[in-house]
DNA sequence: GATGAATGAGCCTTCATTCAT
DNA sequence: GATGAATGAAGGCTCATTCAT
């Protein structure tokens, strides 16, 4: 089984500024146009460090390199902030991984195997990570936010494992089971070892290593997917 | 297999007080004795609410129906609230499914089916759910709670799971894995499953029986671990 | 000259509660007698210590070995301690030096050594010197009790000294001058050592012993009395 | 004698902004410039009144002409805005006194009349006295102020008096006594003239005039300094 | 556009006072 | 009389947001 590690699959800037290379853009011009992704930046590891609640505008501004007041001509509140910040960085992840699987043509096994590096990868990024943790967090806070990752993160994220799932299923790969089903429990040690890596990283004496995790993950998974023997 | 679910299992009320039938306590020292198991219970569920930054002491107050400053005669601050919140909750649970799979002696597959039964239940208490995630959005604020909650809590679910896994491996009903691992991959759906049903629950159209969840798991888990047939 | 010491001048307790001899009280009457004296004596210590603001009922009520509500069957609000604890300790103080100064019968400037005598052992008393530091910090918010130890305490005091200035002066023992002006200048001093005492105390190096200081002072001032060599 | 009053010594105001001719500051800046003198300016007369305790952050602010939240970009708590008043405003006053006095040449008896004459100029200021007062009723909850005002300003004056008196004993001006206690001696009077100024003021009914005080004051000192006649 | 001084609503916490027992 | 649980007004402090420069 060739394991095609998608080598450029996470390695950008979290919050990316599609320049266009038809335009020559003055510094300021530049400038003015990477505001709006530096503060998600700065915002990011601020969220990331303290929370939401615990974070302050200030400590956002100060981290951004601008004043407080900057924050404002970009968004109009803390909260918007936070929203902008979910929404501009997980959806264009789910994109690319959609796109790879779209046109990825190997048997479902290796498909799945290819999920798993890509996740991986993401869960590698301590500041992506971060992410799932503060909507899971603020869900309350943010019932809006909340269906917005539900739908456009977890929603496509799920239809994609489950639709290897079913090709595997009908090509007689995997034993015929509830393919919607099937794919939660696909990601359930994926996503949990994201939140723990998030969450106890700073005081496990001796983490395992999510490699160890996931090799052995799907070494059960599969195995659980496997057909009966035709007896 | 017989599925003995432990029917008396969490049934009891989240913060019981033990009464002594020596004394006969006055109405005022009733209310006193009774007075932190009420206030937690009111501090769980405002957290539940609107999490732990954007509870207000008086929130939790007016549910308990008493004032603001009796808090303060119980709990030092809103921090301790919480501690105590998670303390007071968490262990006992943990303790009696340690006590119960200490003296099951059935095959190693029953008494995993038994760890799913428990959680189960645990997961189907929404008051009781909402804690892990607590714990989580808040590790990075409670250093020391974060160490209790890992240690006290996921640490010992995670030995008895292991423990039952070990105990199948040297029996040959498993293949031979490392059990720390397949232990949390054992337990990864259902922590997931429990925080998804926090967090997403009042947006989902059609919430996932958990039922529906844990059955396949346990069957997909089980195969996986299928010994090798001695071909 | 004599240093008549009045030995027992001040060594009784602070608050004193005269038990008249007739009655045989029970302990429990007696308790009740004595509540308001030793609800004072815990005052004092504990206005002394942290200041009238930073002093808490429960404070006083802990260091009394009685409850917080307690205080409120004998006094009817934090400021009424207070002023009672004033109000009780000094008068009967000036009292008794008056009435040794009334009866005293050497000349003048046997009779100011007296007075020094007498009022450095008030001063030796930590507990005693810290009411006028009290009233001094509190006047402001007492006007009441600010005109009661102006005219009880201060008042006393200066009319003692002035009478007996007036009296050597009259004799010829010292030269004519205003004795209310002088007599403020012969209690400058002592009043500030005593302030000084309570306020420096506890940082200070190397504390100038306060004997040392008014046996120079009297030296100083009974030369400054002297008549004029009636060259 | 002839009595140099300094006449410029003590008539600024309290805190003194010193705005630098080179820039030309917009209104903006020029205010903030000002701002914490402004504050300290408040806080003096709020604490005057009402002493520390009973002072809200909201009664300076409000004097200020500011809202609560502008103190607090300029010191960081109450505690800091009582130190750097009694800070801003007593150093300065004594360094002057120090440098009149480095420079004064006339006899000792003279200079000490111009140490009572500063002194009784700096008493004339209700809101300079103010000051000694607060620190002597909060000495016990700042003890960093407390040592910093016996060092700094006490220490100081205490010090300029000792080396006239040294100086005057030296010359066979004054007899010879401990320059350190006499010094003391010298000062209690102002001293307590100062708070009790300050104290009682709004009570009394016939004040006693400072200068009638200080006069008689200097008068007995002096003899009382005189060298013993050669007989 | 950018700044940062200023605002003021809001919250945690304290504690004098009350009152049922 | 004595208790101490309960109250709730008050105040220190924070920080999201505004706006004059």
């Amino acid at each position: 089984m060739r394991l095609t590690a998608p080598a450029l699959f996470f390695n950008d800037c979290l919050v990316s500024h599609k320049e266009s290379p038809m335009e020559a853009p003055t510094p300021r011009r530049r400038r003015k146009d990477a505001r709006p992704a530096e503060l998600l930046d700065a915002a990011l590891d601020t969220f990331r460090e303290k929370g939401f609640a615990a974070t302050r505008m200030e400590d956002i501004a100060a981290r951004a390199g601008v004043s407080k007041g900057t924050i404002y001509l970009y968004y109009p509140s803390k909260e918007a902030v936070f929203e902008a910040l979910v929404r501009a960085n997980l959806v264009p992840r789910i994109e690319r991984i959609q796109a790879l699987m779209a046109t990825a043509q190997g048997p479902a096994t290796e498909r799945l195997h290819m999920m798993i590096t890509a996740f991986a990868q993401v869960a590698a990024d301590a500041r992506l990570v971060a992410l799932p943790k503060l909507v899971l967090a603020e869900a309350g806070n943010f019932p809006d936010l909340a269906r917005f990752y539900r739908h456009e993160v977890i929603g496509r994220g799920l239809a994609i494992v489950a639709g290897i799932l079913r090709g595997g299923m009908e090509s007689g790969e995997f034993r015929a089971l509830d393919p919607e089903v099937t794919a939660r429990l696909f990601m359930a040690p994926m996503i949990l070892a994201a939140l723990w890596r998030t969450t106890f990283a700073p005081i496990e004496d001796a983490p395992l290593p999510p490699e160890t995790l996931l090799r052995q993950h799907l070494d059960l998974f599969l195995r659980g997917l496997r057909p009966e023997p035709a007896s």
